[in-house]
RNA sequence: GGGGCUGUGGGGUAGCCUGGUUAGCCUCAGAGGUUUGGGACCUCUUGACCCCGGUUCAAAUCCGGGCAGCCCCA
């Protein structure tokens, strides 16, 4: 397959990481940008392979959670669509409209509360019913903003999303929570990717919600990424839709619902930004489409044995478990150890003829310039170097969060807090929409957001407002965003 | 939302200002051969001026519009 990755990467993540994104994106085969439809992307089989790889992770741990998957339309009727006031209003520039058919306006759907609220109607009769715990893997489409960015800020957008029905407030959020902790499970441990879970001022909440918590992500340019974003709708869909249930002492009330998105290239965006290097990626072994990559050294006279000798070597790792590919392409092995580098797997194997003399492979971990060697008869040890090769992407991810966040006192602070490439801390008036004139000012003068308070503990403020020096209610974070 | 820059074989580019020969270079790709321990070499070959319109004897080059990308500002 011919794409763009026969060369190595012109820039220095350091020197300039929005080109070196660009860069990185196309010649590690995730995507390929030559179809020129803007805000919508191809995905080569191996960028495609690692998605995949996401949203099996997400789909697994949902189900554990107790949820169940299911498919909704991709087309949503206007009436549905306009059903929740607030919903409609904040979504209307967005949507993608079909033609009408049959005097129905159908638009492409942009999220889906407005096709599992309906059916939760349906689905839910009694408090027997509740929790009702739904998923879907999808697309949704959003006619954002001029400003499309690859994989970052798409118009098509490729997630997962679930929508939860309880019976009470409490269950919806304690489902919140439950929320944040599958980011976690899967961003955080499993990808390497370090959150901040900020509640959302309400100028800035989902259009329907009651409040919205997002997980923030660091680039390493210093700008903050919204990730997995988890809402409660409390019962403003459930009105809408005259969605009720039958509770224990037979009286019909209004059902909680609650809704979280995981946006799958956005996560891969996280994961390239966050590991990769000036060879290109590094992937984590839980999505890599191969964690171990042989490259066999041939010479004319031990082609054949050489070839037949990694064949049991790939065969051995396969019973373990292992996903494993053995390269036997005619490009020489300077060559392919560039390439696989590009792609970021994790660990590579050499087998020549001075391996097969001393009945051990050479080994080199991505993240080492080192070579080391390993027992044929040891290859179960593998799993080990993996697990530890995983821990260790967490770990300097971990560090690289650390002294990022810091407190400030005035303005001046907090921008030269933010021109370092940090979040700055501080004490802010209000959430609430009174506080909405001093974000606006922090939007102008400081080119930054309020991006929220702290979701997963208290936090009290002892001030006054940094902007209107009133009394201040709420500690809250500002950073620059894409 | 406003502004700027850009678009040349698969990838990267020169040429454009000042219109005029066969559109140059690197790389990749295909065929053949020699090779293979950190991007091997030789021979031959294919392949391009983003789209639509205008000006002109003549447009990659100038003008208008579209599409797409990058950057800056709100």
């Amino acid at each position: 397959m011919e794409t763009k990755s026969s060369q190595g990467l012109s820039v220095k993540k350091s020197e300039d990481f929005s080109k070196w994104f660009s860069e990185i994106i196309e010649k590690s085969d995730i995507v390929d940008l030559r179809l020129d439809i803007k805000g919508f992307m191809v995905f080569c089989p191996w960028g495609a392979t690692i998605l995949e790889r996401i949203f099996r992770l997400f789909s697994d741990e949902l189900e554990r959670k107790g949820h169940k998957q299911t498919f909704m339309p991709t087309v949503i009727p206007e009436e549905n669509l306009k059903k929740e006031s607030s919903h409609i209003a904040g979504f209307t520039p967005e949507v993608f409209w079909l033609k009408e058919i049959n005097k129905e306006k159908l638009a492409l759907r942009p999220t889906s509360e407005t096709l599992y609220t309906p059916m939760f109607k349906l689905w839910v009769r009694s408090h027997r019913d509740i929790p009702l715990k739904l998923y879907q893997r999808g697309s949704v489409f959003r006619l954002d903003t001029k400003a499309t960015r690859p994989l970052i800020r798409t118009r098509e957008i490729l997630w997962i999303e679930a929508h939860d029905a309880f019976a009470t407030k409490a269950q919806a959020e304690a489902q919140v929570q439950e929320d944040i902790q599958i980011t976690e499970e899967i961003m955080h441990k499993k990808l390497g990717i370090p959150f901040l879970p900020m509640k959302r001022p309400s100028w800035d909440k989902f259009a329907g919600a009651e409040y919205t918590i997002g997980s923030d992500v660091m680039m390493p340019d210093g700008k903050l990424i919204q990730q997995p974003s988890t809402h409660l709708m409390g019962q403003k869909f459930s009105k809408a839709f005259n969605a009720t249930f039958k509770n224990e002492k037979g009286k019909e009330e209004f059902l909680w619902t609650t809704a979280y998105g995981p946006a799958m290239s956005r996560i891969l965006a996280s994961v390239i930004a966050m590991h990769g290097d000036d060879k290109g990626l590094v992937l984590p072994s839980s999505v890599s489409p191969v964690s171990i990559v042989i490259v066999p050294i041939l010479r004319k006279e031990n082609k054949e044995l050489v070839i037949k000798e990694a064949n049991k070597i790939k065969e051995k790792i396969q019973e373990l478990g292992l996903k494993v590919e053995l390269d036997i392409s005619e490009k020489s092995p300077g060559e392919k150890f560039h390439i696989w580098e590009l792609r970021g797997v994790p660990i590579r194997l050499e087998i020549g003829e001075n391996e097969l003399k001393a009945k051990e492979l050479t080994l080199s971990l991505r993240t080492s310039d080192k070579k080391e060697k390993i027992k044929i008869s040891e290859l179960k040890k593998l799993h080990t170097i993996i697990d530890k090769y995983d821990q260790d992407l967490v770990k300097k991810a971990d560090n690289s969060l650390k002294g990022k966040i810091l407190d400030a006192k005035n303005k001046k602070e907090v921008l030269e807090i933010l021109d370092k490439g940090c979040i700055a801390r501080v004490n802010f008036c209000s959430t609430d929409e009174q506080g909405a004139k001093c974000a606006g000012i922090v939007e102008k003068e400081m080119n930054a957001e309020v991006r929220g308070t702290m979701a997963n503990k208290k936090e009290s403020a002892s001030g006054n407002c940094l902007i209107c020096g009133k009394k201040a209610s709420e500690i809250i974070y500002i950073g620059r965003s894409y």
